[in-house]
DNA sequence: ATGTTTATCGATACAAGGTATCAAAACAGG
DNA sequence: CCTGTTTTGATACCTTGTATCGATAAACAT
């Protein structure tokens, strides 16, 4: 058992302040509202739930968790970016069902594969990447309509 | 031999004609300066090499090559996008020297391999992916700085 | 409790990258 | 050259943020 404590601390919380950031009012709101969200989630819908938090500080706020690595921001296929809560740990890579936000991780390691594999098919070092798996989720495909 | 005439018709001109697109002039300046640009290229600049051209229509130009396969639209890590010719045949992905810019294609065989052994990692159908490599290219690791 | 320091906040303006609108101009075909 | 359809440029607007900056609130030590 790794958490036994009631504390009802989010998760989120703790970990900017692990990283030496404030315990305010302002993020543990943010911080909710990301938690009751369902699925993935837009800034502008939690600035919409959050009207008495300025714009820019919701926009802070879901960068300093993105940089503790408990969120993470993905890409639909049009471009339109969300955000997630991040649960796995260190590198992985995230499924979105484009019929209804969910993100998922998954194991990154058979893409570290190919990315070997591609090393000899690319000219030059490989020094990143970035990668997006789209899906239509188990739920969507047997739920009707969504 | 595919192409013997010497028409100096830009491919990526003739590629939207194909598609039932007039031959316009200020097509022909868009087109032009893409093919002016080394490596890649934003949609800015292609606006400030033609002041004569409007914004919008580069915007809409630009989404006319890429829709008909001519252009390809990469991401920097950093999100910024940057546009390419697209030489290459029907499904790749690219590469992208995050010093130079340069953009290459590669052949999507190994992705896709890996994307099948994914399905079975990932719940739900995998309807899609995005994936871009970051490089830093041949010329840019035995040139000096850049 | 109170002060003091420093981080954080909200409002606002601004930036980048596009898209919608719409009257005017340019095509293409006869 | 006429005419119908595309395309264009100007402009306004949208989305997703980020910079600025005076006001406010944490944190910590008195």
């Amino acid at each position: 058992m790794v958490s036994t404590t009631s504390s009802s601390q989010s998760d989120l919380l703790l970990a900017i302040e692990d990283q030496g950031h404030r315990h305010t009012e302002t993020r543990r709101l943010v911080a909710e509202a990301i938690e009751a969200s369902p699925e993935s989630f837009t800034a502008e819908e939690i600035c919409a739930q959050l009207p008495a938090v300025g714009r820019a500080t919701v926009y802070r706020t879901l960068k300093l968790f993105l940089s503790a690595d408990v969120l993470c921001k993905v890409t639909l296929p049009d471009g339109a970016p969300r955000y997630a809560i991040d649960t796995g740990g260190r590198h992985h890579h995230h499924s979105i069902c484009t019929s209804c936000g969910a993100v998922s991780e998954f194991r990154a390691s058979t893409v570290e594969r190919v990315l070997r594999a591609l090393e000899r098919e690319v000219e030059g070092e490989i020094t990143g990447h970035r990668m997006e798996i789209y899906v239509r989720c188990g739920k969507c495909q047997s739920g009707a309509a969504n």
